[in-house]
DNA sequence: CGGCATCCATTTTGATACTG
DNA sequence: CAGTATCAAAATGGATGCCG
């Protein structure tokens, strides 16, 4: 019964103790952008049993990292959430998230899972508040079927699901043609060049947004050489 | 055969495909105050055995983020070491390090292991470049039977083992006080009053020292309410 | 559908013993 | 010191069934 611990006296030894089992931390992905319900996080989580997803859930929820709510009307449907302790280990995912577009991110490869959210959160990762100075723009992305938006402004990003209200300049891509230019794998130019991304609206606040980007040099583990972008 | 993995187009999953097994990212946060010999990580990782130990640093090398390397004279022992891309976990662990102190550190409890070396990665965890601005001191800690110092100036941080050169303070305190003060626990003053910290040397040096350190308030993650620090 | 519990095959791990 | 070999215990993945 008792739980596996490293009984370390060390702060990151106790925060795996926490989130460190496999899953964990991709649940706590799935919730940093909002509130998921049961069946919205077993379909993003493909390889996870419910059984597992379930346990998974109420260990968070009884240390106090995820808690269970009620979606707001329309929905009304039981949801869980991230807690404040539980939101604050989004520095630990984005600082993983560059770590991985700069190490570990190639493909994507053939049977490779995508949800657009996580182009959300990899954005999120980029993001250069210094490069985003004087910059006051929305964009709404069309990714497959999904629709996605993001509000650059004051020096930070806002990125959620759903339509924009006005937005300055929309993206339309596949979800493959995104992935590639969000991982940093495709440069966005050449992306809309080849026809796989196409943009309508303000093309200067496309430029702007670049300019808040900045996608890690991407490099080889064995060699630390780098490699190319496109 | 084939190894497990999330299988997802997204950089944070391919990074826990990476270090997401147990023990891994504590090998690497063993590595990142410098080479260590197998022996060394086996001590310092009570309840890892060496055949796992040993899986882990073959599959580390294999993927680039450790390699093999000889420990310079007098010693000439092999060792292990970071790569580039294994260093640049350092963000990562650090990122961990900071939510575990607010939200997670408890203790030290009977029987926890301690190394004064997490110490170490703890202080560069809270290190804050704008309260270090104007210092430059070195500082040396004994902590038990180990010797490490740090050295602040020009906003940075360079922790590492070993007796400092001409330190302008020193202190000395058991493995039990030390960790208390450096979780955050047991404020400072409070440990030197009591007699369990001993400070010689410069003694506005150390109230620098203080500024350059920003503790992360302690908080329940059930609650959210702030936790006494001492 | 949302949210589990149960059963079982496969992997991972922890502990101990042993070797160059 | 620096690992291998072996085996038992635990965690995981997948399928199935149940219940409001």
């Amino acid at each position: 019964m008792a739980r596996r611990t490293y009984n370390q006296f060390c702060a990151t030894a106790k925060t795996l103790d926490l989130i460190g089992e496999r899953w964990t931390l991709l649940v706590v992905r799935e919730l940093l952008s909002g509130p998921k319900r049961f069946g919205d996080l077993h379909r993003s989580l493909p390889g996870l049993g419910t059984a597992l997803l379930s346990s998974r859930l109420r260990y968070l929820e009884a240390e106090g990292l995820v808690r269970s709510t009620t979606l707001p009307a329309p929905a009304r449907t039981p949801a869980y959430e991230l807690t404040e302790a539980g939101e604050e280990l989004r520095p630990v995912v984005m600082a993983m998230a560059r770590w991985g577009m700069r190490w570990a991110l190639d493909g994507p490869a053939e049977g490779e899972a995508f949800e657009p959210g996580w182009a959300v959160l990899g954005m999120q990762a980029i993001f250069d508040p210094e490069g985003a100075e004087g910059i006051d723009a929305v964009f709404e992305f069309r990714i497959g079927d999904e629709v996605l938006h993001a509000r650059i402004g004051g020096g930070e990003i806002d990125s959620r699901y759903g339509p924009a209200d006005r937005p300055d300049a929309v993206i339309v891509a596949t979800a493959e043609a995104f992935a590639e230019v969000a991982s940093g794998r495709l440069r966005l130019a050449d992306a809309i060049a080849a026809g796989r991304v196409e943009v309508s609206g303000d093309r200067s606040a496309l430029s702007e947004m670049k300019r808040a980007f900045r996608w890690p040099e991407r490099a080889d583990r064995r060699t630390g050489q780098a490699r190319a972008t496109s």
